[in-house]
DNA sequence: GGCGCTATCGCATAAAGATGTTAGGCTTAT
DNA sequence: ATAAGCCTAACATCTTTATGCGATAGCGCC
């Protein structure tokens, strides 16, 4: 019994992309591999969802495109991965802008790759999702290093170490008392630390810090 | 006059990894490629920060292992990054933990590749590398999709537009008298629906909410 | 119309947090 | 060895939060 990579069914592919010659170029290429089936294929989001109700089985992968007539591919990806919980869905975009690849994958896309990518590698991309990967574009990708990457200076770097302590006991919501019991400090050493922190960081309250700790993640709340 | 990606210099390499075999593979293939000077390859991350000094020209694109003896490659980053700014750094391993490569992309790698790509597709990321990019294996990035990714049920959804108001101030880290002029309230308006933000939420502080709202990221800060 | 829910506001009190000042012991660098 | 920085701690004071108990008013709903 050989152990490996293998996919035992094909992969039930759903496209939804508004230039016919590119979806049909899309269709057509990937119908005619081994491991794909498509069997929806769409100019728009509405068109997609509306085809859904006829279809006996449910695609479990979906290649979106973004720039879509009507609604976006984006705003449609949140009602998509409603009416197909277990798909996952593949941002296929022109654009790579930040706002864009970032609105994706908050709002559950399981890659997003250039328009431009050549079919034959987009093939691949897709079995490896198929084996639980995330294909991005390079270029895409690139904006999620700068998302997590230090901020040039950053101010938190001044800190101490048990400064740093102290930080971590705040952004876990913790009372000065707490984070005393857990280090092991008297309340006023605590306190004295965190005015410290304050002095450093220029502010002055425990929720300031934790705004400016994380400034504002991209996500939805 | 052809307008295109092209790389006038050749890019000037770094390596470190531990395996002989490994990097001696790495460097003969790479260096024997037009676009690529290998200048420094070393077996721990010691040894190559020791040889940069000897170096004339620095390395521009460093390929960093991750399991190393003595210093690993992620609590060697910072300092690589440190002597050389302008170089990027790509990570190479055979981990590909969450956490092994969010801290990697904390520390400013600029990519994170699975050890086990073949050295033309290798030799294809370093050049999207220098063309702007950031290669990332797809079941690296899937770790990314998934910090990005909605949280299923969030506790939130059952506050009010009004009460969302409130967390919001909060999560801004404004007190109770800037929320209140914020949304142009009186202080006792702030505090009742934050006290009904409270019941619903099962906490008893603007710390906790705060934790809450975003389950501890795995930044540092 | 009454019921539930939201949004608004007030008063009061106790707990938690913010801030100033001071200070001893310890390690590290000059 | 002198200075600098860190960790610890105490006391005082004032501000901000947390929480209980009301109250009025609008809105949709059956």
């Amino acid at each position: 019994m050989v152990v490996g990579p293998t996919f035992a069914r094909v992969i039930i592919l759903g496209i939804i992309e508004d230039q016919a010659a590119i979806r049909d170029a899309l269709c057509a290429y990937l119908d005619a591999q081994p491991d794909f089936s498509c069997v929806l294929c769409a100019g728009s989001h509405e068109e997609f969802m509306a085809g859904l109700a006829a279809l006996e089985v449910p695609p479990t992968l979906v290649l979106s495109d973004i720039g879509l007539p009507g609604r976006s591919g984006i705003e449609g990806l949140a009602l998509l991965r409603q009416a197909l919980p277990a798909a996952e869905v593949l941002m296929l975009s022109v654009y790579t802008d930040a706002e864009r690849v970032f609105e994706a994958l908050r709002q559950g896309a399981i890659g997003y790759l250039e328009k431009t990518t050549p079919l034959p590698l987009l093939k691949e991309h897709l079995l490896q999702v198929a084996a639980g990967g995330s294909p991005m574009s390079p270029s895409v990708a690139r904006h999620v290093t700068r998302y997590f990457a230090p901020r040039p200076a950053n101010p938190l770097a001044s800190l101490t170490p048990r400064e740093h302590d102290i930080v971590r006991g705040i952004e876990d919501g913790l009372s000065y008392k707490l984070i005393a019991d857990r280090l092991g400090l008297s309340l006023d050493t605590v306190r004295s630390h965190i005015r410290q922190v304050y002095r450093k960081l220029q502010v002055n309250s425990k929720a300031e810090i934790m705004a400016k700790a994380r400034p504002r993640p991209l996500l939805p709340w």
